[in-house]
DNA sequence: AAACGTTTTGGAACGGCTTCCACAAGCACG
DNA sequence: CGTGCTTGTGGAAGCCGTTCCAAAACGTTT
């Protein structure tokens, strides 16, 4: 049926090897030989089977990716990145989704023992012990992303002085009573990153001496009707907050809807801020902090590569910086 | 290294056969011999290489998806439905992001010689007859979505009505005077989605005999700042229009900041319609025209693996339909 | 107990590539 | 022209499953 280096050999009249050898680019073949090969794959139209390549070299040419798929556009950036990182080197990318802890869990069993992939990028979850131990055991690379792991190379974002950074922002406005809305944890992780979100703002409170008041602190799920709820029971305080900082963009557009719902006026009545900088915050002229999420992607795949090609290489942790983007929600400064 | 069915066979002492009869539920095993297969099995913790598999059985369980990934959200919409409906029978996907023409060419030619996916999915871009009749030797299964051909199953909507109704709903506003902003065309395909919306407006249009303005016509990029530009260029006409329709909801988002730049009101002073029906349209309050983005992922991953277990199955051609989504930004019914 | 049919089993062959080893070919030199 | 190197080449073995065929094991019947 398919065209192999069989009968490549036979049409060029040379050996199996030889044809490999021109295939991998092997640097011992007389280049008239090399013609001929060239010419007999050229008429016979053949390419290599890369499963059959697969299964004698070990390796596959692709990478898998772990990732709560749809549920934040925040995912959907650093994929951009992932993608943009892969094409270059020819890498297949082959999506895991994510939409529960069974299926998180199921991924992290099953992964290590399937040699589908060369290696593995997790975003935004944080495997436990067992599941770190698997990878390693069965030699799976793997890379995580927005979360932290002493073992495992990480690429995180400093989001502790990133939601310093904005709530400060908001405080320097004037603003005392400042509503947190908070993404709710997923699992049961030692790594949390809406927690350093909630870690920035205490800080910030302290130094201004600002109390902490735990009304003021809602968790919802990652949405927009998560976030809207939680404004609305903000507002519908005695004494509301004149701000609301949201952990991701998505809950602060509920916020927005929210504000809207009740007629008061942005930045006026209530500010707003958001978290994660995804496109749509520049859209609807809200204040943010922006995650570098493309980079993350990039980085990732670089340092995955780099893990693949050595599997000795220790693992590194990447810190990276968010950019405060004060727009229209908070007043511009 | 790794463990193989030689190993599990020795542990259990019986023949590589048999171990593979227990591993494939081949009905021909005693139970007792089954039993000793398993607890091997269980012993080694082995797990069978997928990749071996996939050498002798010429499946990958695994297919490909062709995507224009990151340029409209319509796609990430698509993209869900086909994720779910790919978790079920454990297929793995593997995602080809095209930036370009040349990608897209590239992808059409390398993937049907490449045996590394069972079955290819194809969004919103249109094979050409070389790029089908290799699909067809290679006995690549292959499926459209949001795009046609007579000799590939397509799973296409209804744009032309879709578009239709919205301007239809435009007129009985009152409108006459309503500017289009299409889609460019990419590539130079017979099967053109922008050009269908172009078609509906005719329609409508000439159902009450309004006149076809070529200068209330505008292609741009789909993105928001395609939209506002084109926006900006209709507000600034001497005649402008009262309506804008966008060909995606991305557009329409650059129309509302156009027009917000300039001070009119939405929808007062100018209507705006969008197109696609994406999950932020709803937020923004904008007024669309609602794919069933999920449903044709759902659906194509359904005829794709119908197709990729029956290879002489002929092609079949769906057909969806849109709904009419009255928002805000054309004044609410 | 022989003869036959059925169920179960072992393992060679196979899939298409890479790699390694042994050997052939080419070349320089004395 | 033989010797000794270097360079180039053929093809067996190996990767790890599935499948098919032949043969073993078992059961039934006379």
């Amino acid at each position: 049926m398919a065209v192999t280096i069989y009968d490549v050999a036979r049409t060029a009249g040379v050996g199996i090897g030889t044809v490999s050898r021109v295939l991998n680019n092997s640097e011992k073949v007389k280049d008239t030989t090399r013609q001929k090969v060239l010419e007999a794959i050229e008429q016979l139209n053949f390419k290599p089977d890369p499963i059959a390549r697969s299964m004698s070299l070990g390796r596959t040419n692709s990478i898998g990716i772990i990732v709560p798929f749809f549920t934040r556009p925040f995912f959907i950036e650093v994929l951009k990145g992932v993608q943009a990182a892969t094409m270059l080197p020819g890498l297949d990318l082959v999506l895991f989704d994510v939409k529960n802890n069974y299926q998180r869990d199921h991924y992290f069993t099953q992964l290590p023992m399937r040699r589908k992939v060369d290696g593995l990028l997790v975003i935004s979850l944080s495997p436990d012990e067992a599941a770190v131990a698997r990878f390693h055991e069965a030699n799976l690379p793997t890379v995580l992303v927005d979360a932290y792991h002493p073992q495992l190379t990480s690429i995180v974002v400093n989001n502790v002085d990133g939601s310093y950074r904005a709530v400060k922002a908001l405080i320097e406005k004037g603003h005392r009573r400042i509503g947190f809305i908070n993404g709710v944890i997923e699992g049961n992780f030692k790594f949390n990153q809406a927690n350093d979100r909630l870690i920035g703002l205490h800080r910030a409170f302290g130094e201004v001496n600002i109390e902490f008041e735990p009304e003021l602190v809602l968790a919802t799920d990652w949405s927009r009707q998560g976030g809207k709820q939680a404004a609305l029971q903000f507002l519908n305080l005695p004494h509301p907050p004149t701000a609301i900082f949201a952990a991701s963009d998505i809950q602060a557009f509920g916020v927005l809807e929210a504000v809207r719902s009740l007629k008061l006026r942005v930045p006026e009545d209530v500010a707003v801020m958001g978290y994660d900088g995804i496109e749509l915050a520049e859209l609807l002229d809200l204040s943010t902090v922006q995650q570098p999420m493309h980079l993350m992607g990039e980085l990732a795949v670089g340092r995955l590569i780099e893990h693949i090609s050595n599997p000795h290489r220790p693992p590194e942790l990447i810190r990276l910086d968010t950019t405060l983007q004060e727009r229209h929600t908070t007043g511009r400064p």
